[in-house]
DNA sequence: TATTATTATTGAACAATGTTCAGAACGAAC
DNA sequence: GTTCGTTCTGAACATTGTTCAATAATAATA
């Protein structure tokens, strides 16, 4: 039997969100099972559920550490870059990246539904969102207008994602996720 | 035991596909269980497997008549509205009414991945999609930039509508995801 | 130190899922 | 009536998530 205390119930937990993540990035979502899980970290299934309420809970658990390297990178993208604009163009890439380098995880993120009710996940999604707002304000007129316009470009990039995902569509060579990305900015904000 | 030829198999099939449906509606996408099908149907579990390859394709045959129907749809707006702009509009709307008059449809056609391999999908994909790109194409240049505009505008309407499903980032009164589709379309087209 | 209390962990169990397949039941053909 | 080819069954298997009494390990106490 593993040891009480090896971990402390904090570092199991996020134990398991690293495991977890690990499983998801070579195996994809599928992967994530409670005894996977289990398995990995050296403990039985029903110690997960010490941690957390269900498995959703640790997927959340999961989504939360994506969301927050995201909203890392629109931080330091914020600082560094010159216009309100430019910083709009790059956060979108950004996202863009995250689904062609990290498949597994953006789909656990945004393509797998969570029905799950926390405080914490809410945080993590408004952490990233509210600084898109932010960003797009100086090109609105109003806040209220900037929220939705974030909402609409937010969208705009989880479609485009989707059909990329699929590979519906024919998202050819000539139609990449990125060229649409930058034709839809180019018309949604010169106007 | 059920009699053979109680139904031809073609009948057989489309049975399965108006109880699965019946069944999505009542209780949601996680009704759809082999088990539940073949109570509904008459039959056993087993009949299924003749009639399709594993459950998604029962899952992929319901969202074909689903993007039948929109199909059918779409063509009557094209056929009875006016302007092309007046005709996109109310396709979007018409995308939209699904997700709210039959959320549980909605969300195995757009928000549940099928990774099947299916011509009849794909098709029936098309058959929609193809009448978005003909409806758009006098408000473009060119072809090409046709179908371009068209995978954006089917994109987000895909995002606004994931928004609305799961809750998040407040999609409240003010924010509903016709006045979201209304802007953007406004500032997309009106360029 | 010995005993008790608390807590973490196990591991076996349950229900529900998809899926398979040998064999039974059936209709048709001869 | 016998045979043949389908269709359908229903029991089985593997995997899920999830629960919970029992147990082992530590902490507290006498």
């Amino acid at each position: 039997m593993a040891r009480r205390k090896d971990h402390p119930r904090e570092e199991l937990t996020q134990l398991a969100v690293t495991c977890g993540r690990e499983l998801i990035i070579a195996d994809g979502t599928k992967a994530l099972t409670a005894r996977n899980v289990a398995k990995a970290i050296g403990y039985t299934p029903g110690t997960l559920y010490n941690l957390f309420d269900n498995i959703e809970g640790l997927a959340a658990a999961i989504n939360c550490t994506t969301l927050n390297e995201f909203a890392e990178t629109i931080s330091a993208i914020r600082q560094r870059s010159s216009t309100p604009q430019k910083q709009l163009e790059k956060i979108c890439h950004a996202y863009l990246k995250i689904q062609q380098e990290q498949p597994a995880l953006w789909t656990l993120l945004f393509a797998t539904p969570i029905t799950i009710k926390s405080d914490t996940y809410g945080q993590a999604i408004h952490q990233v969102f509210d600084q898109v707002v932010a960003t797009i304000r100086p090109l609105c007129g109003n806040k209220n207008s900037a929220r939705q316009d974030a909402k609409i470009i937010w969208s705009t990039l989880h479609g485009i994602c989707l059909l990329q995902q699929h590979g519906k569509l024919d998202v050819t060579k000539s139609d990449t996720s990125a060229v649409l990305l930058k034709r839809f900015l180019n018309q949604f904000l010169n106007r």
